[in-house]
DNA sequence: TATCGAATACTCCATTCCGAGTAATCGAAG
DNA sequence: CTTCGATTACTCGGAATGGAGTATTCGATA
């Protein structure tokens, strides 16, 4: 069981929506837009309506009216119940009080970037920057235009926290980058040696049946964690 | 079309495991625990089985035998091929190489942070303060065993990283707090007025019927992105 | 005034995901 | 020697996801 009965950040951003007044699912899509919040919550149609017919059936909102203007699509509009209420309140307190693990594609990579050889990862790496600051410079320019309008910084925190996140990152990237070309990363010889063997023909099993002989003694651990 | 035929990062954790030697789902699933590998990738078996399966639909690893024990369940032994080999480098370097778009729950909500009181949101924050720095404890201690007992940092770099997100995230949650609560972050009067009023029994749209009168000139903006 | 692209307002459905469940075996403690 | 929890090794089905498709109308341009 998913702690929430509507468990997609989608959902919260339609409460939210409709703490505010009733609404029909493509105008809170608009709404949603318009504002810039689908930066920071994922939206696309499918989401949306399913999300809204989930909302409904556990009670959270209810469907107000459905009318049509000449031969358009219906428009059903929806109002959040008291119950809905209290779990947009529960359930934003619940993400801003409490850090969830949210697995992030980078990690993933980092946690298997011995897979390719050191000096390919730090050229990788490079590039990563260049593509960073780039987006940087677009969230900088965004928060630029937003402050020009006079909009109040409370509603674009998100904007700066992405600014924060990313500076963060690139920081760690360059000295991640540096480490590796300098060989001052722990283990980065024997993870180039690794890569020497395999280019040169070696399978990794062949290296691994003798570990300390084919990469020195920093691969000890390696021959002790690999084994079963 | 999602670029990659197989898309779930665990997949490409299982082609990293089969890139090392021939593997039966299960033992990828203990190679990758041991290594601490599902603190940086989602890992559980409905995923597994479903991703081993599908690599296998698109020739990026064979099944080379079945063998069952006594009467346990059967075990496939998969190995990569020649085309998963390269699929494997090529998604890694993107991974690396190129910044994607990760939705985080805080992002979301920071989006709407601005649905509950100003006096909540700080102190919620205070809470969140609390519990990242119990996670960074553990992982600073995580990271002082496996420096004890040996494991070069190249092989958990991802630990470096996340320290370094999450110590980014204190920072500006910390600050942002303190800006909060000495009404520094531009809009929180606004916000806190518009919460009062709601607390005494305004509507909302009472409430932007006439922003200015309300809640100060500052809310001039509201009024302007509200309307349709 | 005819046309064409953008906006409006959804619907569909093939994947993909993931938590819970199952069932056998092993090892240690009593 | 027997019981009980941990480990091994998966299977299943319902829920979520997301991209592509549809049908209408509006507004600008030629």
């Amino acid at each position: 069981m998913t702690r929430r009965r509507v468990s997609n950040p989608l959902a919260l951003a339609v409460l939210s929506c409709l703490s505010e007044r009733p609404m029909h699912p493509y105008e809170i899509s608009t709404t949603l837009r318009t504002r810039g919040k689908e930066h920071s919550i994922k939206l696309n149609y499918g989401s949306l309506y399913a999300v809204v017919e989930s909302l409904q059936k556990h009670g959270l909102i209810t469907s107000r009216e459905t009318l049509r203007e000449g031969r358009r699509p219906e428009r059903t509009i929806y109002e959040i119940t008291a119950e809905g209420s209290s779990e947009f309140e529960d359930w934003l307190a619940e993400l801003l009080s409490t850090p969830v693990r949210n697995y992030t594609s980078l990690e993933a990579g980092l946690s298997l970037m011995a897979g390719l050889p050191p000096a390919e990862v730090a050229r990788l790496f490079e590039d990563r920057v260049v593509g960073l600051r780039i987006e940087l410079g677009g969230i900088v320019a965004a928060e630029k235009v937003a402050d020009d309008m006079g909009l109040p910084e409370v509603f674009s925190v998100e904007t700066r926290f992405r600014q924060a996140m990313l500076t963060a990152e690139v920081d760690f990237v360059i000295d991640l980058a540096q480490r590796i070309r300098s060989e001052k990363l722990g283990g980065t010889e024997v993870w180039r040696r690794i890569h020497e063997l395999r280019a040169a023909g070696m399978s990794y099993e062949q290296i691994m049946a003798d570990p300390v002989g084919n990469l020195g003694k920093e691969a000890q651990i390696l021959a002790d964690n690999i084994d079963r």
